[in-house]
DNA sequence: GGGTATTTGTCCGTATGTATG
DNA sequence: TCATACATACGGACAAATACC
């Protein structure tokens, strides 16, 4: 390139300003260039003779142009001079606060939206029946961070400093598959536990094993909305498998259907808190082999059964390797650690790596090395239960008082296990009727609807939690809704 | 139901086994129902007859009975009497220990892998010059601990115990929508950052915003391997955009493929190591507006620039709202916490909140909240000049060497930034060549075939990092590569 | 047209005030 | 408090490009 003429540009410095030398020269091109005053190909004035005009050091308009250049303001041309590059002056000018207007219309749309209404401001509510969230304190802050000290203490923890790839067994992978063993009957080696960013991240990581354009996915209905929303994400079809209809319609649906995949909650279904039987297990087994499908086992509060031990997982009684399980620690420890994990059956392990070659764990690796070392220290049975005794204790005072001043008008169900009740209120009103009017008097209970995605939902079912409520707000809260639902 | 006959079966128990009595009865129950010695429809014996026949409470057979009502075995007729229930015998004496051959063989494939192979065993190496790991001690673990006893000291962390969802503003998105526009003249406000999991984590919720049928992704050719397989598993066809062969080969590649999502690295071209000029920057920038189309910009490793000053973001250049902006803390703090970040612009901000409703954010709290604190207290700053520092000096050393060792032998070229040299040896070896001869010196250094999708790789180039080789190896390191590719 | 002087960018070391740890 | 490192600014030496004779 060769250049045109030589610039004309005046420019000033000035030594006392707070601004460095370069950085005024720099500057002073820079802004003439992208407002167009130097046009492209213009040659700029020579090192020297710039430096010999303003009396500086050559080398601080050679720093100068430097900035330019590595900017792409100017092209230096080697031991001949720098000259103006091509600038779209035009696309300079124009104005880059762009469609702030558009962020907070949608900011503004999002905080009237109604879920999140209903689950955001949980906490300044009187009576919080969350069916999620925990007691505030639930988190064993004391233990995890003793465990936290003694890991950043150990050396200089070199695991930090490295890529992961999620073939390497890690000391997470390795607890939970002996804690599997252990209290679900769960089999597997440390390679077939793959810890997730929470049940979205494992079910998108499963769902990406599939086929988009053929493999179907099985929902329960009702059932979480959160599934639903990911497989939508992920581009799957759904197909509606009736949960509150007994195993019968359940099982026909699924044999009309016939999904690749089936996601289920066979400890303690959501929302309704129905549990698979043992009959409806196996055949459920049978079925995915004679169909080449998939069941996706979500095993979350298994841990909280009321009454009876924990019943084994529908993972220890597969035979085919049929069953992924997964399962989260959110219900137990603590939603906000967003740590799941899935186990991968042997077909699906393969696929899995077929996959993810380049993948790495999407979990941060001290988050791992401490609840490995939680549950290898025997802290984690401690804890749950502590959860458990908690939740039991917070279940039947809210079973007794719903009974004593509500016994009438509501049908309470799901109470065997879990962290909600799921109850029908016959009251005649509507679910928003409900929910609105159990917030006017200071007490918060959930909607179904969103769990319905192909039929209508029933209008007087909602959940009332007891996870996160403080034992000594129970009775004033029941008291507010029998005041908001029977006057 | 009715039942048909009662049970003849003999239990024993131990009252001196570590088992509790209740397990006892419910095991042999169990055992002999799934075996099929106690059929469909036969009655247990009452609960009264069998506590007093083995001398124990009512309430201890009461209770197996129950836990094998709940687990499916038996069913209770109330005021009856418990009868075996319907249980597909055939199928519980199927072995479950299936598959592991498939497991196993999986796992042994997966160890032969020569990407794994590359890249795990890094640490065995005498001279790992690997390009994306850092100095084993990098990660501040002091400060992080320090800061993290405060937040877990505070009070009882309530956050940890809630379901968040990722349109609250978080202390975490407020701290980086602040770093971003002081440092890279990123223009957002907190509500359009999205931490996510790793940059795998936040391309995947990235490309989710586009439609997989229609629109195709423009990929750096060559390019990171992570994006180019996410893309593959979001089922996301791909294109082919030349990074290594000028930039009007770039954007005639665009204008002839017209992609809906162009993923690039303006500020340091992965492998290359190239810089997007100015002008080429807001060609592409036109062009997106022109051809409704979103460019990613991968602004990792921007803090690494050697001799001038970080040049400014593309995003700092979106008049549009054209451009996604992704980084992540992985080059500069630790891998191994895996947090990333986008910022949406706004029209795609309004396809997020449509698609992630029920969305929670797929990183810790805990990570999030010392991260900030992190970056307020102003050590992100000095810890970035730290490694900035590291690097630099490595840099320095394994410039020298290489030019002093390998001087004929090699062309190296983006030493002006990043974590790594783009190194083409000419003495005739095959990629394969060149990295085994390298590692029986004890030398790694690292492929770019995988970099390739759309042609064959050129044979001859490969990358060498000084990231994570400490500095007093460097020398005998490159001393190595010199024995191993010149004799 | 070819040798030479000059101009040019580039690379080197260094001094100084400031910020960092 | 003090040593260190860094950003800034400076001047000199060098070699390539250019202009001149």
């Amino acid at each position: 390139m060769r250049a045109k003429r030589e610039t004309t540009l005046l420019i000033h410095i000035d030594p006392a300003a707070p601004i460095p030398l370069y950085q005024q020269i720099y500057r002073q091109f820079r802004d003439a260039i992208s407002e167009g005053r130097l046009a492209t190909g213009v040659r700029l004035a020579s090192i020297r003779s710039l430096a010999f005009d303003l009396g500086v050091s050559h080398t601080t308009v050679e720093q100068a142009y430097l900035q330019l250049a590595t900017e792409g303001f100017v092209e230096g041309i080697p031991r001949s001079g720098y000259v103006v590059a091509h600038i779209d002056t035009e696309y300079m000018a124009l104005d880059r606060h762009v469609d702030v207007g558009l962020v907070e219309s949608t900011l503004v749309d999002r905080s009237r939206d109604a879920f999140f209404a209903e689950n955001r401001a949980g906490a300044q509510v009187p009576f919080d029946f969350s069916y999620a969230n925990l007691q505030p304190d639930a988190f064993p802050a004391n233990e995890w961070r003793r465990i936290l000290s003694d890991v950043l203490y150990r050396f200089d923890c070199p695991e930090l400093s490295r890529y992961e790839y999620t073939d390497e067994p890690s000391s997470l992978t390795s607890a939970l598959a002996r804690h599997l063993a252990r209290t679900r009957g769960v089999r597997c080696v440390p390679e077939q536990v793959f810890v997730q960013a929470g049940t979205d991240g494992a079910l998108s990581t499963v769902l990406q094993l599939f086929d988009r354009e053929r493999d179907v996915l099985g929902m329960e209905e009702p059932g979480y909305a959160t599934v639903h929303e990911v497989a939508r994400r992920q581009g799957f079809r759904m197909t509606p498998l009736p949960s509150d209809q007994g195993s019968e319609v359940f099982l026909s649906a699924l044999d009309r259907a016939k999904p690749r995949i089936v996601f289920t909650t066979p400890s303690h279904q959501f929302p309704t808190g129905s549990l698979l039987s043992l009959d409806v297990r196996t055949r459920l087994l049978r079925w995915a082999e004679a169909n080449d499908a998939f069941i996706v086992e979500d095993d979350s509060c298994n841990e909280f059964r009321y009454g009876t031990a924990p019943i084994p997982s529908l993972q220890s009684l597969d035979a085919f390797g049929r069953v992924v399980y997964l399962n989260n620690v959110s219900k137990t420890l603590a939603p906000g650690l967003r740590v799941a994990y899935v186990v991968l059956p042997p077909y699906l392990l393969r696929r899995y790596w077929e996959l993810f070659n380049y993948a790495h764990p999407p979990v941060s690796w001290l988050t791992c090395e401490v609840l490995a070392r939680f549950m290898e220290g025997g802290h984690w049975d401690a804890h749950v239960r502590r959860v458990l005794k908690s939740n039991r204790r917070n279940r039947d005072e809210l079973l007794r008082h719903l009974g004593a001043e509500l016994g009438e008008t509501v049908r309470v169900s799901g109470t065997d296990a879990g962290m909600h009740f799921y109850v029908a209120v016959r009251n005649g009103m509507t679910q928003r009727e409900l929910l609105e009017s159990a917030l006017a008097e200071g007490a918060k209970v959930y909607g179904t609807s969103r769990m319905w995605f192909s039929r209508p939902a029933p209008e007087e079912n909602v959940m009332i939690g007891f996870s996160a409520i403080s034992h000594d707000r129970i009775a004033d809260g029941v008291a507010a809704l029998r005041r908001a639902w029977r006057g």
